[in-house]
DNA sequence: TATTCCCCGCCAGGGT
């Protein structure tokens, strides 16, 4: 920074010419996007921006309340640092690790420009000293998460502060929308502006499909001022391309590692100063890791690894060789698709499927970081037809089809907690805070029943929980709601929240450094001595105590990679019906780009043994093979939608054609195989895919209760049922997992008509099941033409399906039949040796 | 024709 930017600026200068001269003295040049911000934020207007990562957003955003404090204390004589003036804008960011940077880019212009504000930051990171300073006075801008927001407003003291808050910015809004976090930070954002109605609200988000909903939901219904949308910096120049294997014709139809291709990645990384590499699963990381240690010997030291399992320690080391360059390239997750301004990185490589356009647009922006570079992004496929998807991707990005983030529909758990939060915040009346409920986008159709029941739920526990007083966590003094006991009080501190995380255990070499954590599950599985891949070493297993993996070194091969359970991402609805067109352009004999063309030998042999579908074609293959009668059947919907597809599907032909079903689903397709041979066009004329009465035949198809009571564990947990304990210090999630059965039992048993058991059945059919994608599919399907083929051999859609099944057995037959089967089969073999 | 399954958050008020 240089001297003359330190400076208060003179006092002949207009607050434009102050924040002009600062922008000039970083070397930029204002976009006219940044100045539409500042004159929207000037006229009282709240607001969302949105544009590609790396555009300015940012400063655009932030130097609105400043350029207004500036025109509002014109003397500039009397700007003292010492007495930095009193709350005035709070800045709200999804991730811990963001604050601390965060913090540092806000601070820039506040020096660059002689402000005597004072900037900090409180997350769970902060020292006990801290909050308890900001307590009595809060900074002039302070940058916290969404649940430390929450946090806040347990301290009624605070609340008299916060009053005086001009401005709330809420960054990577994207990230927040549709999920949980996002509508606790919804009621936040409620309660602010019920503190100070003038209150201004701003979000700072990447661009997606659903934009409407992204503005409505964070100003709320009924907004004081108007709102603008506006499309920041256009220009991002970004450049995709893909790897094509050098051997198209031996590149493997299936598999999802894409090992083959490591000679090839190591080449590109060679040729820059510095990658991201983004793989899809953690695991992937830890051997892509070791296969360009093994291509590279000499890049020890220089490349490195970053999932979410990893000691916090390790990946800060990570980010910091990423920021000051001395890192050449590192394999991560989506642990790094957020956060840290890594300038320094001018190439990302995608390995394997990005699921989705706008994630792929996302992590593209992590190269080039600056509003004039170029992003650039390469692809490398793991298996041939992985290479569909990124022609798909391209083609969703140039029109604009970037995924939508559907919002949550007014989830009681979440509220639960927070009415709890504003009880100890100082207390409220029903009327009162309904009244302020009503209006976030997400609880603006509460009713008066739903509402009288969460008061009830948090006052006596329901009409199940009354005879225990640990759940009566709320009083009522005459009208006013409170929460008086202060053990209840801290245990509601430490469990807020909205993310419910999986039973993992820390992993630790003897001599006592932690390398990360790893899944119950897997690690349970693991005998003393043996070896797998974890934090980009071989370890092997010393033993387990007290919820901690000791390891020490190994050598050799490793006997396993940790797989860690998690959320299954399923490619997106945008990029499947893009890619639908892709194969429908092949059909019809098109291959533009170097993607479809090296495809073109592939998509031969698709039509010549069957067909490439049209796009309003379902095909559907029939092959016998050794292992019984098999069905292929390609939706093209994805992952989850798929598998309860599958379920539907087995289960409706079931209740006309005496048969089993062994099944397994991918992002592209399903297979049934089935002993005996199913009539289909049978199936078919009896309306297998009709979408009427969907809801009840997958609730009879699957095993809807056990998928219910898994999700009431994070439910149970939101809503304050079961207290996790110290943050950090967990209880076993086994122990959680237990306590929400009971309380599902208890509910179901004598409570049937308790709302959170029908939120459950409700995410799990959403959420977990998708049923809103798998109607529209069935709708699609029941349109189109529908192909039956016979192909002479397994073909290239085929084929990965079909590995599939026999790794991952998902069966619909009763031990029963299936013992009542092999028995059959062993009666046979016994007549043909007689 | 090998291997699959992201990420994120979180307490603490009273004496010198």
């Amino acid at each position: 920074m240089t001297l003359a930017m330190l400076q208060t600026p003179p006092q002949s200068e207009t607050p434009l010419q102050s924040v002009d001269r600062y922008f000039a003295s970083i070397g930029w040049k204002p976009f006219r996007f940044q100045r539409s911000v500042w004159r929207a934020y000037a006229g009282g207007s709240s607001g969302l921006v949105h544009s590609a990562t790396g555009t300015g957003k940012t400063l655009a955003v932030w130097m609105g309340p400043i350029l207004k404090w500036i025109k509002e204390n014109p003397d500039r004589s009397k700007w003292n640092p010492k007495r930095p003036p009193p709350v005035r804008v709070l800045w709200i960011t999804p991730l811990r690790a963001l604050a601390g940077d965060t913090e540092a880019s806000l601070r820039a212009p506040i020096e660059g420009l002689g402000l005597p504000w004072l900037l900090e930051s409180r997350t769970g990171d902060s020292k006990a000293s801290a909050k308890a300073r900001q307590n009595k006075r809060l900074p002039t801008a302070l940058v916290t998460t969404p649940e430390s927001l929450s946090l806040m407003l347990t301290h009624e003291r605070l609340l008299d502060q916060l009053r005086g808050l001009e401005a709330v910015i809420v960054d990577e809004w994207h990230e927040l929308l549709g999920t949980k976090r996002g509508i606790q930070t919804e009621l936040g954002l409620a309660r602010l502006r019920k503190l100070n109605p003038q209150l201004r609200t701003w979000g700072v988000s990447a661009t997606l499909g659903n934009l409407d909903d992204a503005r409505e939901s964070l100003v709320g219904v009924d907004p004081v001022g108007d709102v603008r949308v506006i499309q920041g910096y256009t220009k991002k120049r970004l450049k995709l391309e893909s790897l094509i294997p050098a051997n198209m014709e031996r590149f493997p139809w299936t598999g999802h590692i894409g090992t083959k291709m490591v000679p090839q990645v190591a080449e590109l990384i060679a040729k820059v100063k510095s990658v991201l590499v983004f793989a899809n699963t953690r695991s992937q990381t830890e051997i892509w890791y070791q296969h360009l240690l093994k291509q590279r010997p000499d890049w020890a030291g220089e490349i490195a690894l970053h999932h979410g399992s990893l000691d916090t320690s390790v990946r800060r080391w990570v980010e910091n060789g990423l920021r000051d360059g001395s890192l050449r390239a590192v394999v991560c997750t989506s642990s790094l698709d957020l956060g840290v301004d890594f300038t320094a990185v001018d190439l990302v490589i995608q390995i394997g499927s990005p699921k989705g356009a706008a994630r792929l647009l996302q992590r593209a922006g992590r190269s080039g970081h600056q509003p004039d570079a170029e992003s650039r992004l390469a692809f490398v496929p793991t298996n041939a037809i992985e290479l569909i998807e990124l022609a798909a991707a391209q083609d969703a990005i140039r029109k604009g089809h970037l995924e939508a983030r559907p919002l949550l529909r007014k989830p009681l758990d979440v509220l639960a907690q927070h009415v709890v939060t504003i009880a100890i915040g100082g207390g409220f009346t029903a009327d009162e805070l309904l009244q302020e409920l009503r209006t976030t986008y997400a609880y603006q159709s509460l009713s008066d029943p739903e509402w009288q029941w969460v008061l009830d739920f948090v006052v006596r526990g329901g009409s199940s929980l009354e005879a225990y007083p640990d759940f009566h966590r709320v009083n009522v003094h005459s009208g006013r709601y409170i929460v008086e006991d202060r053990r209840r009080i801290t245990a509601h501190r430490m469990n807020i929240g909205t993310i419910v995380s999986d039973a993992s255990m820390k992993v630790k070499f003897l001599k006592g450094k932690t390398l990360g954590t790893a899944e119950e599950h897997f690690l349970s599985k693991l005998n003393p001595g043996d070896r797998f891949l974890f934090a980009g070493r071989l370890v092997s297993l010393v033993r387990v105590r007290d919820n901690v993996a000791y390891v020490r070194r190994a050598t050799g091969e490793p006997d396993s990679v940790p797989r860690w359970m998690g959320g299954r991402m399923p490619l997106s609805s945008e990029l499947s019906a893009e890619l639908r067109l892709k194969i429908e352009q092949a059909a019809a004999g098109k291959f533009v780009g170097r993607e479809m063309k090296a495809l073109r030998r592939l998509f031969e042999i698709q039509s010549r043994w069957s067909v490439l579908p049209r796009s309003d074609q379902f095909l559907i293959e029939r092959i016998e093979t050794r292992g019984g009668h098999q069905l292929f059947l390609f939706p093209f919907e994805g992952r989850l939608v798929h598998e309860g597809l599958s379920a539907l599907l087995a289960y409706r032909i079931s209740r006309f054609q005496k048969t089993t079903f062994t099944m397994a689903c991918n992002d592209y397709g399903i297979v049934l195989q089935s002993p005996h041979r199913v009539d289909i066009d049978d199936a078919i004329a009896r309306k297998i895919f009709s979408a009427d009465d969907l809801v009840n035949d997958i609730l009879n198809s699957m095993n809807s209760t056990e998928m219910a009571k898994r999700q009431f564990r994070q439910i149970a947990r939101v809503a304050g049922l079961i207290q996790q304990g110290f943050p950090g210090r967990g209880k076993s999630t086994s122990h959680i997992q237990a306590s929400s059965n009971l309380f599902y039992d208890v509910f179901s048993q004598y409570d049937p008509d308790n709302l959170l058991l029908e939120q459950s059945r409700r995410e799990v059919l959403e959420l977990q099941l998708e049923s809103s994608r798998m109607f529209d599919a069935l709708d699609r399907i029941e349109r189109s033409e529908i192909v039956v083929t016979e192909p002479p051999k397994v073909t290239p859609l085929s084929f990965s399906l079909l590995v599939d099944k026999l790794r991952d057995r998902v069966s619909s037959e009763t031990l029963a039949d299936r013992i009542r089967r092999l028995q059959s089969q062993l009666e046979k073999e016994a007549d043909k040796e007689d």
